[in-house]
DNA sequence: CGCTTTTTTGACCGGTTTCAACACGGGTGG
DNA sequence: CCACCCGTGTTGAAACCGGTCAAAAAAGCG
């Protein structure tokens, strides 16, 4: 008897992608799948590859990198454990791929996702929405890069960090930042030293912690709700009022 | 023998729809259509509605808006004759939807779209197509707010008007601009004191024309391809060099 | 322990915002 | 017909924020 996966390949986890494949769709799936790892800094892929494959993000975090008209390279968006990068549907790549942190990738061919997308007539809507949000999660980002000023993007991007996939504690949250301060600045549009100010005002005024061991990318969150409000509104005294922000993570989930 | 289209349906131009539907689906697609009309000002729908049509504009200018946590409205988006807003896939509306001067619609309930969905499969891809254009646009535009001075980003938006759908004339293009200072100042990201006073120095450098008569919303442009330079990059002497600029319009194609 | 790279801090400058006043046009009503 | 008013757009002066330049401090690395 042969084994349903291959050695290397990865259980498709998506809720979405689950419920519209049939046991033999969802093997094959994941037959074809093939589980990547990355260092800190590779290149998955570049703006105009071909793309070959939709990625999900198993563990780690993504980078999205596209080149500016006057050559700089910027940051326009980040993906977490979950996210799905769908390249379904584009011939080329309109961004580049890198990744932040050590990173776990699973891999599928685009020819099983459409040969896939033939006999489950559902799955191409699932992987519709996915889009779709990625869509959605631009204009959030768009939201809250124009009005904003340099704060409340620093404090918007922590709050970012915090709120997906990073070790939670009692009460606050304790991280490393996936990026260097200039990949940062890059992300928010604005400068290294105007992200470094902002920092340590966001620790004058006890919004975070910068523990001053060792990485100068450990940062510490006592109070999120406090965060969330000074990414909202600059700085307000009191100690925090609960929050129900719309978070606008610009990062694609799967549906 | 009865009329092909109800009194105000309305044909479909979009050739990518065209190609994928046939002689019947079309003509099931277009009976079902409606010609709507809107008045400067009127709403088409709100945030948060249940999602009915897609629409097509067929004249007029439409603006996509949306409520910032901070309770201020924004532009977020303009869409011309010929744009598809592809509701399809989307349950509930994410910004709400303006007629910006009178305006023309086609609309298109969802449930024909759908079903039409099932019969031809291709459709399914092509409205899938317009959907990444958009969200393409909404990469593109990101980009141009953020490293852009407020002087670029004017020159930058009145380039978008005088390319999509609005009167020429020989050599250069005279229309009227779709949005108050404020709407423009809410759309680029700044005050409309920048506004005004970015538009009065382009009237200095002899990028643009403004007719002292009534409206203040009239504007000529006497070199396209001069204001398309002062679009990229701030002030050039010359008398304009051709420009291959990556325009980047932030609405979205129909495909 | 020196070296490089990254981050932080400071001083200065320019563009935008802010606040405020004014101009223009189009209504309304006397 | 004109005075008045209100909304929209323009213009001016001062404050502020963030960018730039420069240098010091801290962290990584051999």
């Amino acid at each position: 008897m042969q084994k349903v996966h291959g050695h290397n390949a990865c259980p498709i986890r998506q809720r979405g992608i689950r419920t519209v494949l049939t046991e033999d769709q969802l093997r094959k799936l994941e037959g074809a799948s093939r589980r990547k790892s990355f260092k800190a800094g590779e290149l998955i892929f570049m703006e105009g590859d071909i793309t070959t494959h939709s990625f999900i993000v198993l563990s780690g975090v993504l980078k999205l990198t596209k080149i500016h008209p006057d050559g700089e390279r910027h940051v326009i968006g980040l993906m977490f454990p979950d996210d799905l990068l769908c390249g379904v549907f584009k011939s080329h790549q309109t961004c580049s791929a890198e990744a932040a942190t050590d990173l776990e990738l699973c891999a599928i061919p685009l020819e099983t996702l459409s040969s896939l997308t033939a006999e489950a007539p559902g799955l191409e809507r699932v992987l519709f929405r996915a889009a779709l949000s990625e869509l959605e999660g631009g204009h959030d980002w768009i939201l809250l890069l124009r009005g904003c000023s340099a704060y409340q993007r620093v404090a918007g991007f922590l709050r970012l960090l915090a709120k997906r996939g990073l070790q939670e504690e009692l009460g606050g949250v304790r991280f490393t930042l996936p990026l260097s301060r200039a990949e940062i600045a890059s992300f928010l549009g604005i400068t290294i030293e105007t992200v470094s100010r902002q920092m340590t005002l966001m620790k004058k005024r006890g919004v975070i912690e910068l523990p001053v061991s060792r990485d100068s990318r450990e940062v510490i969150v006592p109070n999120l709700a406090l965060l969330a409000a000074h990414a909202e509104r600059e700085q307000l005294g009191g100690t925090a009022g609960a929050f129900g922000g719309s978070a606008g993570a610009y990062s694609m989930e799967a549906a």
